[in-house]
RNA sequence: GCUCGGAUGGUGGAAUGGUAGACACGAAGGACUUAAAAUCCUUUGGUCAUUGCGACUGUGUGGGUUCAAGUCCCACUCCGAGUACCA
């Protein structure tokens, strides 16, 4: 009987759905393992043989747990609120939830065919109101608390305004986006609309101004990680910086807890590492420089406190609110000039744009150790929202102060002993200080990080500033102008006040409307929808929530999807508690794995979840990229000439479609009907073949180099499929696709299938399995286990080959050997293990088998051999029996070198014996 | 610029400091076949020797530690990823 993949694999799946095989219960029984792929955003494109990488490798490691004996949760579900579902609504004027359902539906055809034991009973869509309506719940919550610094979590705004009432802001240990102070007097007395703005400034969901990424094409703002190198992620269009009033939530509060947290999670240190850098710790000091004939100070934050007696200006960014109060009367034209030429300036503008430009304000201010006046400039390399968007400028050891201080011919004053700053700064904090001392303060000849904790003491002491935390990361901006997102739970009142719906009106449903651009007021689309109020009438909130609003959280509804009652169920959600692993992209370091960290620890100081981080472990699997083929035209002609030829003429290169080359040789007639151009092709061949050449590229339509799983599923099946997206590599290395190594993962299984049939018999027995199959088997069972433990698929695929080609040479078809082999095998190719573990007998599901145990003794070997070598030279090999002990070898050797005159009475200096066969001898 | 990875045959890739190149693809030769496909067998890092069993060399480059280095340390070259006027 042949291997007849089709038939298998459409009729296991049909078992394992009439069963209910992969439906997960709470069970108190047994141990619970949560394993969680990053849900998908369903395009319109499909699937390409990249996508199912990490669902694959996922569903290896939950077959595995589940045959270990643990419950294991393994749910998916889709991202389905998205920018190119509302792209095309707004083309075509298709709804974006019809493009959306057939773009899922389509993903779930193609997911169904490769076989993942997902429970789709717990399946959840972010856009479905049963699921958003926890979205909009947490943003409610999120409203209704602030961040209580001292206690360092999230808190009832009900607590801080009672303490407001008592003490005013006095020891209110907040984090906020203002300094504003006020009395508790001050706080009873302010009106109504005051305290409601007040309030803003700590909320952790709140409106504020922000500067924000603004998309005009896309007609939408972004959040800093939906942008790259000034454009935007999502089509690639100018993104510029401009103020708005927009939704936020404070992600910066939990700035040192998603740092701390990096500690406890078991993720790759790159990882971690990027998250690092967006978090962007960085120690430093707030410092007080007075302004000249003001009482004012200028407040700056500095890293590198010891360089104070360098400072020779001081730079505002541009949109800093000391700008205006700086500005004197003569310069006021000027820098007005320059704030307007700034802001016309996009992002990417700036960032190509690297040429010093700033503007003088007119102003002085006094540097506090020296008393020296220093003059104040405007100038856009000082960011606005980083530390206090102002600095001190000290241009001997700061690059950009440099280059500014060059162009507007500033005084630099090195401050390190020895210093070449003829070309420029020395920016290394290395090195004996120098010009760094008077009456107040001595740094000259301490070494530079003396240097800053002295001058940081110095500062705390004298009060002209404080030791200070900074960090990178800014609240996320949380409204998008668009349609195809959650709508917020917000109404307005008369008085324009914000106010969050009380929760037995949710989900707030997203309303239709008859076009998805923009009112020609400028308004969000919402903004067309009939009769958008609340029940009392008031306006709804137009701005709906960004995409990764519906994924932040998603982790935690699998766990208890169909409650509507509560987020997770608290026995649900103490049975599961976190995702113990997660696999996905690494391109979601600095969005989604932030967000949902900030989230749940959200959730988590709320009461409503029990574990402070949601994913436990976390692998990425490396991207899949396309290997394109291309042929070369001969310039002005319809001649195409093979790869190792081409060089003779000048041609032009042009993608080929990769379904019409095989092994890199172009099907001519193919290539000709492929497209009317190409019809009357000529080739010039080398040895009768048309060879293409060949690069990796990204998998794209464009590139025509996109493969199909449904193809590879329908020639060689899903188990095949499933084999060698595992064999082709590492699972974190990024690689290329090249379907002619599949024949190999094909042919395994073929062989697989040949252990248990000859010709139409099943030739199984029950005999006594020899010691040598034994022993093939054990190895196995230790290498898969090992293996899989460490996301190591592509070597035991590896060991399973060399396993089957064991057992095929000694003839072993014994059951007992087979049964084991199938159960290892199972978690790789589920149908061809079912199929063959009923063959033999089995009656219930393959998944529910047990894990084979390891047992040692099968790997012993009767004998040992120990190569001897003399001072790393191997000489002769000696045979001793298994487990005989280090010295016994050693004696022997010697022995046996005496007796050879290796040794020629000289005393050996050393013996080395390891135990993979080598003894060392010295001399 | 900074941070983190990586570099091994024609290709994808194996190697707790211990016989480098497992396993697979491709290629070459052979068996079966009228023929092809499929299947099976042999060879396959390089150079030299192939009527011998072999010899030498070899993991990006240059040093170092070690009886022993692809693996550890230092310097460099190249490639990839993240981030970027973050003071």
């Amino acid at each position: 009987m042949e291997y007849n993949f089709k038939e298998i694999e459409k009729r296991w799946q049909q078992y394992w759905k009439d069963n209910k095989t992969y439906k997960t219960e709470l069970d108190n029984s047994r141990p619970k393992f949560y394993v969680l792929d990053m849900f998908p955003y369903p395009s319109g494109a499909g699937l390409h043989v990249g996508h199912p990488l990490g669902y694959i490798a996922s569903d290896i490691y939950s077959r595995y747990k589940r045959l270990q004996g643990f419950n294991v949760l393994h749910p998916m579900g889709y991202d389905a609120y998205g920018l190119p579902a509302e792209q095309y609504a707004i083309q075509t004027g298709q709804h974006p939830e019809i493009t959306t359902v057939t773009n899922i539906n389509r993903y779930r055809e193609q997911l169904d065919k490769i076989g993942f034991c997902y429970d789709w009973n717990r399946e959840i869509r972010t856009c479905d109101p049963k699921y958003y309506k926890w979205t909009q719940w947490a943003f409610i919550k999120m409203f209704n608390s602030y961040f209580n610094t001292k206690l360092n979590k999230a808190c009832p705004i009900s607590e801080l305004i009672e303490h407001f009432e008592k003490y005013g802001t006095q020891g209110s240990n907040v984090s906020t986006n203002t300094g504003h102070e006020f009395t508790a007097e001050q706080w009873n007395n302010a009106s109504d609309d005051d305290k409601y703005k007040a309030l803003m400034n700590y909320r952790i969901a709140y409106l504020g101004d922000s500067m924000v990424n603004w998309c005009p094409k896309l007609g939408t703002v972004l959040a800093n990680d939906e942008v790259s190198e000034g454009v935007s992620l999502r089509g690639g269009y100018p993104v510029e910086q401009k103020v708005m009033f927009q939704w936020c939530l404070r992600v910066s509060a939990y700035a040192n807890r998603l740092l701390k947290g990096l500690e406890t999670v078991d993720w790759t240190e790159s990882l971690k590492e990027t998250q690092k850098n967006w978090i962007g710790y960085s120690e430093g000091a707030e410092m007080k420089f007075p302004l000249v004939g003001s009482d004012e100070d200028l407040l700056i934050f500095t890293t590198r406190a010891d360089t104070i007696f360098g400072v020779t200006f001081m730079v505002l960014a541009p949109e800093s609110c000391y700008t205006a109060k700086v500005t004197t009367e003569e310069q006021k034209n000027a820098v007005e000039e320059y704030i307007k030429n700034t802001k016309k300036k996009t992002e990417r503008e700036r960032i190509i744009d690297k040429k010093v430009s700033g503007v003088f304000s007119g102003s002085y201010a006094v540097n506090p150790v020296t008393g020296k006046q220093i003059p104040i400039y405007i100038s856009d390399y000082v960011l606005a929202g980083y530390g206090t968007g102002a600095i001190m400028a000290v241009p001997a050891h700061d690059s950009r102060d440099y280059a500014f201080a060059r162009y507007f011919n500033l005084p630099i004053i090195p401050l390190i002993e020895n210093c070449d700053i003829s070309n420029e700064s020395f920016d290394a904090k290395e090195g004996i200080m120098t010009n760094s001392s008077n009456e107040i303060l001595q740094l000259n000849g301490l070494e530079v990080k003396e240097a800053i904790a002295k001058t940081k003491l110095f500062i705390e002491e004298k009060c002209i500033g404080k030791v200070k935390v900074n960090y990178r990361l800014r609240d996320a901006i949380f409204s998008r102008q668009r349609y195809w997102g959650e709508p917020f739970p917000i109404y307005y009142d008369d008085k324009n006040q914000a106010h969050v719906l009380d929760e037995k009106y949710l989900p707030l449903e997203l309303p239709e409307v008859d076009k998805f651009l923009p009112t020609e007021s400028g308004e969000p689309p919402l903004g067309r929808a009939e009769n958008w109020k609340d029940a009392e009438g008031h306006r709804l909130e137009l701005c709906t929530m960004p995409g990764f609003a519906g994924s932040s959280a998603y982790y935690l509804r699998y766990m208890d999807p169909h409650n509507d009652k509560e987020l997770v169920s608290k026995e649900n959600n103490e049975y599961w508690r976190n995702v113990d692993l997660y696999v996905g992209g690494t391109e979601h370091a600095t969005g989604h794995l932030i967000y949902s960290r900030f989230w749940n620890k959200f959730l988590f100081d709320c009461g409503y979840v029990c574990e402070e981080e949601p994913f436990k472990k976390l692998i990425n699997q490396g991207m899949i990229q396309g290997r394109s083929n291309f042929v070369y035209r001969i310039k002005d002609t319809n001649t195409f000439v093979s790869l190792g030829l081409k060089d003779k003429y000048d041609t032009t290169q042009i993608h080929v479609d990769v379904n019409i080359v095989d092994n890199d040789i172009l099907d001519t007639d193919k290539f000709k009907a492929w497209r009317p151009e190409f019809n009357d092709a000529e080739f010039i061949l080398e040895n009768d073949k048309y060879i293409c050449g060949w690069a990796v590229e990204k998998m794209s339509k464009s590139m025509f180099n996109v493969v199909n799983p449904d193809d590879i599923v329908d020639k060689y099946g899903a188990d095949t499929l499933r084999l060698y997206e595992m064999f082709l590599g590492p699972l974190e290395q990024s690689k290329p696709w090249d379907t002619k190594g599949i024949d190999g993962v094909n042919r395994f299984l073929k062989r697989l299938w040949g252990l248990f049939y000859k010709n139409d018999d099943i030739i199984v027995n029950d005999d006594k399995p020899s010691a040598e199959a034994l022993k093939s088997l054990h190895k196995l069972i230790k290498k898969v286990t090992w293996d899989i433990e460490h996301f190591s698929y592509n070597t035991s695929i590896s060991a399973f080959m060399i396993c089957v080609n064991e057992l095929n040479a000694m003839k072993c078809a014994n059951r007992q050997i087979l049964k084991n082999l199938i159960v290892l095998l199972a978690p790789f190719a589920p149908h061809i293990a079912e199929e063959l573990w009923h063959i033999i007998g089995e009656n219930i599901s393959v998944c529910d088998a047990e894990w084979p145990k390891f047992d040692e003794q099968y790997l012993k070997e009767n004998n040992v051999n120990y190569t001897v070598s003399f001072n790393g030279k191997p000489r002769y090999t000696i045979e001793v029996a298994t487990g005989t002990s280090k010295e016994e070898v050693e004696k022997i050797a010697l022995a046996n070198s005496a007796a050879e005159k290796w040794l020629d009475n000289k005393i050996p200096k050393k013996i080395i014996v390891v135990p993979n066969k080598i003894v060392n001898i010295v001399i």
